[in-house]
DNA sequence: ATAACAATGTTATTTTATTAACAATTATTT
DNA sequence: AAATAATTGTTAATAAAATAACATTGTTAT
């Protein structure tokens, strides 16, 4: 019996970087590059060309000897494996700054993933469209979530309402969460849920910073 | 001859956790408790009791058997291990709504660590003030960052131009950066870099999204 | 007083991720 | 035609991170 491949074993950053390579071979394609070298895609991407090949391998993809990857294959070859072929839609919770940064990333970009609905609660900003996606009332939620079937929310609320903000996705039925409020929060397990926290990271930027001007001394 | 401490060796990933600690200390401070358990830390964060009791080992940290980790006292020792006791100070280099957003996210909170100027090339934006935070033209970042002694920045310009930018705030002699374009930058080794690609984050969700619901079939 | 319990602190183990080593292959040069 | 060089693909080794195991220690209950 044929097994059909799944990629269901690599490792969770394997999975980060093939969608960093894509994007970085998109980028070469465009500008006329038809094959690229592990050490190139290393370079671009600050790792090492041996952590290229190896995720390469992993995803089955050979290049050839003296010409590297093909990059269009490779495209294909991810595209296969992230994205889904039917497409996922996205909501963003909180139309903020943060949200509407966000929006403006995706905007123009035609992907596999869709930003199809926002949410908030002030009135003014609710019937509005930024860059193609509707606002509407939060207490809608449930509903829009459900009718148009989206799948990913996108929490950029403040931190205050962060959980209540999760169990409504929660309870609409949503099946992956990504948080970028500093409030960590709980949700059943069967909801993928990743966390990014800006100021923890500045904070580790600040800490780095200091270690190397105390070694210095 | 005493040494002194220094916390060189600690891992990255507890470095970010001591800081995703303090902010749940503080909380929990504020609400008026005084001691807390490793479990508890470990509820509020998602992990394990024993990855908590384990950062706070490496850090040297003991608390009382039956009453847990004094909150002050821990909230004390993390500021002397990751704050540095002049303050550090950001600048933030596009103040669009990423750049906003970052500002929003710090303001008020009294950090050792504080945004104190913008820069953009947007005329009507030069000028103003932000949340507290002045918005510079960005020909003027060299001139601000000497003066003011800004050791840290935070790329948030279209991704076209954070080579570019990146390159002037080295040479203005910045000695950490945070990148949130989802370009990747060079920058040379004495500039401590952390880099943050949220586009490539919402493609791992869809990718786990997807697998999840591949598996129930 | 003693047993049971619920914590901490630390060492050992396992898992995950990265890096090194190197055989195999093919183009290029001599 | 042989030697050299550059590259891939893969296995082996190392490093980093997380988890498990468990001894220790007070506290509470009996």
């Amino acid at each position: 019996m044929e097994e059909k491949e799944t990629f269901n074993h690599l490792p969770h950053k394997t999975i980060a970087r093939l969608s960093q390579y894509r994007r970085a071979l998109l980028l070469c394609l465009s500008r006329g590059k038809s094959h690229i070298f592990s050490h190139e895609i290393a370079t671009i991407q600050h790792i090492t060309p041996v952590q290229v090949r190896r995720d390469l391998m992993l995803i089955g993809y050979s290049g050839t000897l003296r010409k590297g990857y093909n990059i269009k294959e490779l495209i294909n070859l991810i595209a296969n494996i992230i994205d889904s072929e039917e497409g996922i839609k996205v909501a963003i919770v909180g139309m903020g700054n943060l949200g509407r940064a966000l929006i403006n990333y995706f905007s123009g970009k035609r992907h596999k993933l869709s930003i199809v609905a926002g949410f908030d609660t002030n009135p003014d900003k609710i019937g509005n469209t930024m860059n193609g996606v509707p606002c509407y009332s939060a207490s809608m939620m449930k509903d829009i979530i459900q009718q148009e079937g989206i799948q990913i929310g996108i929490i950029t609320v403040p931190a205050e309402n962060a959980s209540q903000t999760a169990n409504e996705l929660v309870a609409a039925g949503i099946k992956g969460l990504l948080n970028y409020t500093p409030k960590p929060i709980d949700v059943p397990e069967y909801v993928y849920l990743e966390e990014y926290d800006m100021i923890t990271t500045l904070e580790k930027v600040a800490f780095y910073v200091k270690m190397r001007s105390l070694e210095e001394e």
